[in-house]
RNA sequence: GCGCCCGUAGCUCAGUUGGAUAGAGCACCAGAUUCCUAAUUUGGGGGCCACAGGUUCGAAUCCUGUCGGGCGCGCCA
């Protein structure tokens, strides 16, 4: 509806060419803004103050011209000049009208924009670490990225939604010893466990269920043979790091290889099914190992040698991050020859854009803030722009019950997983409480409240509304008294009440919401639109009955209501909140 | 020490990228249903937007500094 008023002021705008050419470099459309205060308008432009200073001229007198360049319109009811020189607009009814019409029309696909081709997005997020399930700080990002990603699509960028997993490394092979060792526990075979090691309870579900055929079972004498001790926290990495190569020595490489392989895809696949069934899915699953198979990770580190990015020192090869802005150079390939997980990074980053992707958004944990400037730093130097990668960090979470806060360490194995938060408070409102706040914003997620069935809670608000609008549609037809649409379309010049006039406004910013909250990456901006516009429903409905025995007017009423319910489903949609018909 | 994020009502937080008199929920106080779902609604009190400067027609928003909180700063992942 926006564009309306943005049109007729840059239309009127072309009619006096030096503001015109004042204006050249300013979005008309960021000039023009919905009113705080209806007693402002529907929408208000700042226009004349922005070009007071360029065109010398006083901001009332600019605004005169263009109010007397906009002349009348059927859209429009009246133009007035206010303040230090805002134009407000107030737009007729039939502009409302004619937007109401446009929700029934498009129904899902209201407030969606056309498919546009560029830019391509890649949107990476979760990532988690394959080595425990996932927690409820993970579920955060889950939801964020899930939402925004929806946002992002809703507002037409083709999505493209990867999770990275980090199936390579060091902590794989502490993933596959720790299994290992319960393997042998469960067989008899005590060793003492590491500390370094992961001592979840599903480590030795994975331990029970694991094929270990061509696997023989060593003698305990022999697992212990050479190993070093474990006493105080200095032991803990060489201990851990011993019981790696011990295994391997006793099974084989490939034979370790078949626990650590089977570990990693047994905790993977438990991820996919917990973000599955949290309404969370991706295009793909991108393996960090496939980067040294597919030799990707060789490809990065010739472009890079090709333009002169590597050097040696001590042994290892670096990359001259502090050219691109880092803090200092980093390590791509240790001293013994293994390359870090810097080198997989951008390697990954490298294949992103190469693979077509134009624009690639990293949605990472607010601890992970200090590889962005490494990153970028990567991807400039291969020839990429550092803008090309946007991250969007997601802070903490913390969990509260009766008022006090859950102790949580990922260490210890003392957390709280993502599908006990959901089989406790439900998938609605976790996903809703998720995105509630600011990505930037540290969260804390009240299990009391989002559990309660009651007025504190504004997943149930919000759905209720839906909830209500289903049944009195469905008590129309019981009354005999179903929607006769036509009738009232004709009729919605009935829908005069304060009440209505608001519903009606509110309902018309959707479409502005989602551009603005898709461009923000700000979910909390849907969520509070969807608040407000249930709450205006809410007053509407308590103030005037709907069923009357005024056909005209019932008719419009329930039409702006059926309207009013797309609107809710759709937002709700993009949130990856369930829409009841009851409650 | 350096870097990133945050500081707004008693509590939890919005604030349309610089706009008009700073908003919402919870909590507190007082009302509303012979009627479509009261999981609703109407009204009220409550603020040095952490603090101090600066930029300009205009600042919660941008810049500088200070204070306070969170998180980072490996040839770990």
């Amino acid at each position: 509806m926006k564009h309306i008023v943005a049109n007729l002021v840059t239309a009127a705008l072309a009619e006096h060419p030096e503001l015109a050419s004042a204006a050249a470099d300013l979005a008309i459309e960021t000039t023009v803004e919905r009113t705080r205060d209806a007693s402002h308008g529907d929408f208000a432009s700042n226009i004349a103050m922005r070009l007071a200073k360029a065109a010398r001229r006083n901001p009332r007198d600019i605004a005169g011209d263009i109010v007397a360049a906009v002349g009348s319109n059927e859209q429009i009811e009246k133009v007035e000049i206010a303040g230090p020189g805002f134009i407000n607009f107030y737009l007729s009814p039939s502009a409302f009208h004619a937007e109401l019409r446009a929700v029934l029309d498009q129904g899902q696909a209201y407030g969606r924009q056309a498919r546009k081709d560029a830019p391509k997005i890649l949107l990476e997020f979760v990532s988690a670490n394959p080595t425990g399930p996932l927690h409820v700080g993970h579920g955060r990002l889950a939801a964020y990225g899930a939402t925004v990603g929806n946002l992002l699509e809703a507002a037409g960028y083709p999505v493209h939604r990867e999770y990275y997993v980090n199936d390579a490394g060091r902590q794989m092979d502490i993933l596959g010893a720790s299994v290992w060792l319960r393997w042998l526990e469960a067989s008899g075979i005590e060793i003492p466990f590491p500390e370094a090691g992961y001592r979840g309870d599903y480590i030795q579900d994975i331990a029970a269920e694991i094929d270990v055929s061509g696997l023989e079972l060593p003698k305990q004498g022999d697992v212990l043979d050479g190993l070093p001790v474990q006493e105080t926290k200095e032991d803990a990495e060489p201990y851990v790091d011993a019981l790696i190569a011990k295994a391997k020595s006793l099974h084989g490489d490939d034979g370790f290889e078949q626990v650590r392989q089977q570990s990693l895809e047994s905790i993977r696949a438990g991820i996919e099914d917990d973000l599955a069934k949290f309404g969370v899915t991706f295009d793909k699953w991108y393996s960090e190992q496939s980067l040294t198979t597919s030799g990707r990770i060789d490809d990065a580190l010739a472009v890079l040698e090709e333009r002169g990015m590597l050097y040696k020192k001590d042994g290892a090869t670096w990359f001259p991050a502090m050219k691109f802005g880092d803090e200092k150079d980093r390590v791509v390939v240790r001293e013994n020859g293994i390359r870090t997980y810097f080198a997989s990074d951008i390697a990954y980053h490298f294949d992103k854009r190469e693979r077509g992707f134009d624009h690639l958004i990293d949605i990472l944990g607010a601890d992970h803030h200090g590889y962005t400037a490494r990153v970028r730093a990567g991807l400039e130097a291969m020839g990429y722009k550092g803008d090309d990668l946007e991250v969007e960090l997601v802070q903490f979470v913390s969990l509260f019950r009766d008022g006090s806060k859950i102790p949580m360490t990922t260490r210890g194995g003392q957390f709280v997983t993502l599908r006990q938060l959901c089989a406790e408070v439900g998938n609605d409102a976790a996903r809703f409480y998720y995105v509630m706040r600011s990505n930037d914003q540290h969260l804390d997620f009240d299990l009391d409240v989002a559990t309660s069935q009651s007025n504190d809670n504004p997943v149930f608000y919000i759905q209720y509304a839906h909830a209500r609008i289903t049944r009195v549609f469905r008590k129309a037809v019981e009354l005999d008294l179903p929607l006769d649409k036509k009738n009232g379309l004709a009729n919605l010049g009935q829908l005069l009440t304060p009440q209505e006039k608001s519903l009606m406004s509110a309902m018309s910013r959707y479409p502005e919401i989602i551009e603005l909250a898709a461009r923000n990456r700000a979910p909390q901006t849907l969520v509070h639109y969807l608040r407000d516009l249930v709450a205006d429903f809410h007053s509407s409905y308590n103030a005037d009955k709907v069923l009357g025995d005024d056909a005209g007017l019932r008719d419009a009423r329930l039409t702006l209501y059926a309207a009013v319910k797309i609107v809710v489903a759709n937002g709700l949609a993009i949130l990856g909140v369930s829409a009841p018909e009851e409650m």
